[in-house]
DNA sequence: GTCTATAAAAAGATAGAC
DNA sequence: GTCTATCTTTTTATAGAC
């Protein structure tokens, strides 16, 4: 008793995301047309318009998916020592982005096109992931673990550093990505690292 | 003596360059249209093809542009240790970045958008700075002053964190570049350091 | 749900007057 | 060197048939 036969919708939607996220990363938002990225998915300019009101909220979609998508899957360690739940986040932040090469790029490069409003609303998300590291790295300083001169500081120059990672990992490389997490892990870990 | 009145050469140029990086960093080259371009610098659209033949080469020369500035200023430090020169290089390249947010945003995020030919050249010269810095890890590796496990990562990792100061530092904000530039010192020294 | 066809606006780039 | 005017193509989005 299923759908009707003429339904693709279950088909097409995930085809559409999947195309836009690979296009949007390749050429920018702003180059990709909607014409091309009907060609991409194998349909006609128009039929698009079923599953999206307009090219922005495609865009604005896909981001909060993804912002989503990492807020959940981020969940809190319960290990004891802040120094634990560290190599957790960078495990964690290291593997997730390197699965999603295109939603992290997108991520970074069409904040600017978004409009003010969703802009807001990514940014929302985007802090609250900076907050989990940032109440790790607190928590590290505050038991004398760490010495952390400015804790904001520290927790977006790991960030950075870690995301770092996407521009030019490539699985089949050189090294592995455990063998990459391992290095990561012992650099963020003595930048923290009191005496 | 001087040039002719109808000469406008040497006032409009620095204003489209100056207009495009602006532009460009702001909404993104694709989204950046000849007509919007030429509005920001107060000429008519026609008028932009005296300086540029076409919209591509004008991003080209802006990162090329660029690329040239930072190699030419980044100067080999004579210190004797690597340490001192590690130093050197952090303080560099966190203040020239800094007072180059639009080339470095756009330098970053519009590498796509040049054609092959221009993207290998633009490349080639990142490389070359890219070097600089690998080259004083792994001088200090060999000292046995950094313990690094492996001296390309270590360097993109330490790029990634300081050129990650570009999107949240602003003049006037909560800190000095100054004592920016003394914790990503003291992150950095660590994080390479040997035991 | 997808198609064809099209409307309406905007794009990159050029020609020729001044 | 800049202007106005224009050519040609492409854009986002919609209408209506199937």
């Amino acid at each position: 008793m299923g759908r009707t036969t003429g339904s693709h919708s279950d088909i097409t939607r995930p085809k559409i995301r999947a195309a836009a996220l690979r296009l949007f990363a390749r050429h920018g938002f702003a180059a990709v047309s909607m014409r091309a990225l009907a060609t991409e998915v194998g349909v006609q300019a128009g039929a698009l318009y079923n599953y999206t009101p307009d090219k922005q909220t495609l865009l604005f979609t896909l981001l909060q998916d993804h912002m989503n998508d990492l807020l959940e899957a981020c969940t809190s360690d319960a290990a004891p020592t802040a120094l634990e739940r560290l190599r957790h986040f960078v495990d964690f932040h290291i593997r997730f982005h390197a699965d999603r090469p295109d939603e992290v790029f997108i991520s970074y490069m069409e904040l600017r096109n978004l409009t003010t409003e969703n802009f807001a609303t990514v940014e929302t998300l985007r802090r609250q992931y900076e907050d989990r590291l940032e109440a790790i790295l607190r928590d590290g300083a505050a038991a004398g673990d760490f010495a952390i001169a400015d804790t904001k500081i520290a927790t977006l120059a790991v960030i950075a550093m870690l995301t770092g990672v996407n521009t030019w990992f490539r699985a089949g490389g050189r090294l592995s990505l455990d063998e990459v997490i391992t290095q990561y892990w012992d650099m963020v870990r003595k930048s923290v690292m009191a005496g």
